[in-house]
DNA sequence: TAGTGGTCTAGACCACTGG
DNA sequence: CAGTGGTCTAGACCACTAG
């Protein structure tokens, strides 16, 4: 217990430039100070990522916290009501604060029976297909900021329902910014956001989707086990880290026929 | 000013059961009290459905809000910032807090080019083709949990974007619990989700949303102009008020081989 | 019963807007 | 300049969880 606090106490000592003017003020206002609960929220997101909790795991208690980072409780309060709704935590009364699980390679949508009841849908399951490296096209080379014919990683994943195939997936991401991440990495966290959390403390979040209904080429529905003539959704989803970095660009195909992909809001 | 006083202190009177047993708590500590920025959300949320501040329209500021409601500045905050997290309201520093626009029956995507960019999308523009009445099928029925074949309207709207169609909608809505609304509402207030709210004091959420490709049927196609052949983006959206009751159901129809229907946060 | 998050208050100072 | 929202503090009490 006495060493945690010693520990965080030095960790403070480091991160100290963070709460650097916090009584001063008055010095060069108009380059603002960041809020102390914005200071608070990156560092919490920082030592997250740094795999001091992990998944489901408890963090100190509110007052806990205000008095390792001296601020008030409602300050500390402020910052962790932020990231509970950015999804990286989640509260409950009476027993703590807890870090959120680790998203799925899928999202956020469910597939469900076209009619339209709140049925449970039934569990998606993944197939690695393969990795493999290609060369960054110009679009795709800005939307990285990184430059012309850079190396990707490219990941290639069945979906199925059942047995049943529904959707093939094909992702980008920039193989310089994540040195290392193969198959094998994927394979063993059990998903690229898995394994991207794990090695590099990066939690994608959905940032741009584009929908279309679009046929198939015969490659790909040969790997849907699916005819080339059947209209198939096209969902084209652009992810980034909380800092807003752009992560991964994923290409999917699903087949809509039986189940349709479905948001829920609230 | 002090007529406004007065005529917010009567308000408060008539709604003084929300405010009951405030100090007294003890009582029946099993039938847990409302948190008092609940009662204020929705307190507001009636007061913006009456008309008592239109779209764009500033509010009270917040201590003029805690002194009429005789609580503190920071319950209403709390209540304020939670309603400007639902999109009701909206706040600038230094001015104050103002009810938002009303929604567009469109919704939130955009269409733009598939591209990739974010380019700024190209205004989308409405037809109002006719409003009809039809009966509920069984499923309908159960979803706006009325009674099987009771009269629901029905409107059809085409939308284009530089001329060119691009989406066809049929929209549903329970008749009864709207009574009046008619093709002339419509277009006199410039969308359906504009009469709700004008007339109803009723804002639609997007509650849940079905995605599929498909393709059209011949009357569809002839509407949309297009080919028979071609996929299909069908949209089938289920919004609700914000206390959850269900408002419309609407199925859209969407060409995308020129535009993406294109969803970004934050 | 001790410890946690949830609500509420009162008061302070700041940054921004507009007349 | 007065008035607004934005941040931060300190302290109180409640409801829920778990040992």
């Amino acid at each position: 217990m006495t060493s945690i606090k010693i520990m965080s106490y030095i960790r403070l000592i480091f991160t100290l430039d963070l709460f650097d003017d916090k009584k001063s003020g008055m010095t060069s206002n108009k380059l603002r100070r960041q809020p102390l609960y914005e200071q608070i929220k990156s560092l919490l997101m920082r030592r997250i990522a740094e795999g001091e909790w992990q998944a489901n795991e408890v963090l100190p208690s509110e007052w806990e916290l205000a008095g390792e980072l001296a601020v008030s409780q409602g300050t500390v309060r402020k910052a962790l009501t932020e990231l509970v709704g950015e999804g990286l935590l989640y509260r409950q009364q009476g027993r703590g604060t807890f870090v959120s699980d680790i998203a799925s390679d899928w999202g956020d949508g469910s597939l469900v029976t076209p009619g339209l009841p709140d049925e449970h849908p039934d569990a998606i399951v993944c197939e690695l297909l393969g990795c493999s490296r290609v060369n960054a096209a110009e679009e795709i080379a800005q939307r990285f900021a990184i430059r012309r014919a850079a190396p990707l990683l490219r990941v290639r994943q069945l979906w199925r329902v059942r047995g049943r195939t529904v959707a093939l997936d094909d992702a980008l991401l920039p193989a310089e910014r994540f040195d290392g991440l193969d198959a094998r990495w994927v394979r063993e966290c059990g998903g690229v956001y898995a394994a991207l959390q794990r090695r590099f403390g990066v939690r994608p979040r959905l940032q741009m989707e584009q929908l279309r209904a679009v046929t198939l080429s015969r490659e790909e529905a040969q790997l849907l086990n699916a005819s080339i003539d059947v209209p198939v959704l096209s969902v084209l989803r652009l992810s980034s880290s909380i800092e807003g970095e752009p992560i991964e660009w994923r290409q999917r195909y699903c087949l809509t026929e039986q189940l349709a992909y479905t948001v829920c809001r609230t």
